[in-house]
DNA sequence: GTTTATGCAAATTCTTTGCAATACT
DNA sequence: AGTATTGCAAAGAATTTGCATAAAC
């Protein structure tokens, strides 16, 4: 039960996405993967300490570049990096929304299928959407 | 035809959200209330020039802490400033998307109407939700 | 052996604060 | 006079880059 549905062979999830394998690439991958939620630099940093930021960083936009990761903006600080679970490399059809918890200040996926379309007028092109919502999450409300 | 439907006496603006009226403050609400869209702190200093940057980002504080503008995160660079339409100062019931064009990498506000409203699972408590939208605006999917 | 990845240090950028001078009431 | 606002300068925080070393292929 604690397996996703999807693999949790990180060699091969770098592999499938032509990303040469390091012992580096795989703590930052299998941070994100364990993690289950976006990250933060500082999360990441927190987390793996043996490696240098600059070279999070660097892994990370790698990751970016070669789809294994998107991007999200929480609007806390900076922004946080969350596996990409879709496999297409063209639109980025991985949609859910994304929960800010203004106490702990974690960033929480929400099921996909709470995502509407949105009506766009006329002339817009979408490419991405982002639905950010705030507030307290369920441990955080709980508390007093 | 170039006034909206609200006010544009800035000044009454100000007054009915509790900010002394000052020069610099008038300047700062009138770039926002003439862009019609969300600013950031780089477009203001560049709209604005006569005033020095620490002055803007304080004014801003200012404007947030009354409800006269509300921060929201566009996921360009930093944070962009609203004018704020709704006088509730509880919840944040003035709600719209926003979309960001990734080529000129402006901020424009989308109909409310087409903002719906998500399921949130048990526990969540909602505060506020920004509903992002990014791709290429009308001038700029026309371009080539 | 050549290319890629890594760590360290520093450059860059952006946000935020201290403080003396100014303007307002 | 007394309080609030402003500009300048600099502190702080985060991201990003240069470069020499180390690792991978």
């Amino acid at each position: 039960m604690d397996d996703k549905c999807h693999t949790t062979d990180y060699t091969l999830m770098l592999a499938e996405h032509n990303i040469r394998v390091t012992a580096n690439r795989l703590l930052v991958l299998k941070a994100l993967g364990t993690a289950g939620r976006p990250l933060s630099m500082a999360e990441l940093e927190g987390v793996i300490a043996t490696i240098d930021k600059s070279n999070i960083f660097r892994t990370l936009n790698t990751f970016r570049d070669n789809d294994l990761v998107h991007v999200i903006e929480d609007g806390s600080d900076g922004v946080r990096y969350e596996l990409c679970l879709s496999h297409s490399h063209g639109f980025d059809d991985d949609l859910h929304a994304h929960f800010f918890c203004e106490r702990c200040r974690k960033t929480f996926c929400l099921p996909s299928n709470d995502i509407p379309q949105p009506s766009l007028p006329q002339g817009y092109k979408l490419h991405s959407l982002n639905y950010l919502l705030k507030g307290l999450c369920p441990a955080c409300s709980g508390k007093k």
